[in-house]
DNA sequence: TAGATTGTTAATCGATTAACAATC
DNA sequence: TAGATTGTTAATCGATTAACAATC
């Protein structure tokens, strides 16, 4: 008995060790967190992977592999822990730590995420709003003043801020972009319709609204 | 001559019949176009695949697959016609038809696409802003009235209306896309925290923040 | 024990990239 | 013509899914 725990255990161990999560796993991660949180809310604590399957439209092995990564064993028979699921996945995303970041453009998508009261649950406070627009500056956008964008890059690196996102125009995003990088930033996430071009250590997550777009309008024009 | 000219007309009408663009490289035209549209601005008439491939981080190949989906056909030695690449992505991704939508939930990011006016540039027209919030019924957010929730369904079906948005709570999502597909939506961009789960022929893209997050939180936490 | 469901290997599918003849 | 770049086939890479022994 002792043996097979110690067995289990470095298998387990060996598998997280070895295992580098895809960029796709990764991106459902937080699809399976929505999910399982609902089902929690309505007393359900079991599940089984094609029960989550079903919930979000995907077949059973997808929902094995991906729950994989968090390291949470199933019970062959009977399925998962939710309540076991969900603290893995937050875990796993980060979200229990305190993610702060500079937010740089206060036009309207700025403001509605400013605005965003959810994203707090997840770990992501931004902390300082920057625009150039004198209007702007000075102002405060729920709750917080926006400063001068020339001001971002040094605060950035003052208060160690890691995170950036971009809701600028498209036409000075690049040159925001890499104001956040002098100032230490690591994380980009950008609404600008530009693909920033930057350093290779930048993680940089796009959100290109016309990309979105594509597969609805081709739809409609047939 | 003449037997050639027919000859290429042939190939590219088989060509145009025969491929259907992969939802990767759909969702990558719209890039191209934000930066062939930036080249033309600098009075750039003519560019290479390796040329466009250096300013959108990506590999010369790559560029010409996906360009050939638009139809267009770039000269050996030479490249392409910007501005025909341009008038091509253009009438492939329908940015040249009006396409008008419904919005279900006014909120701060419901707010922020009715405000958006690069839309319009892109042929996307949102018509109607609906909520379920007494405050908000009545209001106007940037010129459009906000009506009330219950009556989009009849009404997207009166005014022909195909696409909408959502930017309700989660809770909600479901039973709004529900009465978006009743009143004779086909396409749904959704961005609530929900999977939603539609008939086959609807077309849905589910924008969560959370999925886009997740590279650059787990970049964070390490 | 029998039924259900897991974790994992191997097969398939789709998307990216390398290689190169065709051609401006 | 020579150099550059195209369009396209074949090879590779990555992600999804089918199959099934292990196990609760």
């Amino acid at each position: 008995m002792l043996i097979d725990r110690n067995l289990s255990n470095i298998k387990i161990a060996r598998r997280a060790a070895s295992l580098v999560i895809t960029r796709a796993s990764l991106g459902r991660l937080p699809l399976y967190h929505h999910y399982l949180a609902s089902s929690a809310d309505k007393g359900i604590h079991q599940m089984s992977s094609s029960a989550i399957g079903r919930g979000l439209n995907c077949v059973p092995v997808q929902v094995r592999k991906d729950l994989q990564y968090t390291g949470v064993i199933g019970k062959p028979g009977l399925g998962y822990s939710v309540d076991e699921l969900l603290r893995a996945i937050e875990s796993f995303l980060g979200w229990n730590n305190v993610n702060e970041a500079f937010l740089a453009g206060a036009g309207n998508l700025g403001t509605a995420l400013l605005g965003h009261e959810g994203f707090s649950k997840f770990g992501l406070h931004i902390v300082g709003a920057f625009d150039t627009d004198p209007d702007k500056i000075g102002r405060s956008v729920h709750g917080r003043e926006v400063m001068p964008l020339h001001k971002m890059g040094d605060l950035a690196w003052r208060m160690s801020i890691h995170l950036g996102i971009v809701t600028t125009p498209a036409e000075v995003a690049q040159v925001v972009a890499d104001e956040m990088v002098k100032g230490g930033i690591e994380a980009i996430w950008n609404f600008a319709d530009v693909q920033l071009v930057l350093p290779k250590h930048i993680v940089v997550h796009n959100e290109d609204l016309y990309s979105s777009l594509a597969p609805l309008f081709r739809k409609l024009s047939r």
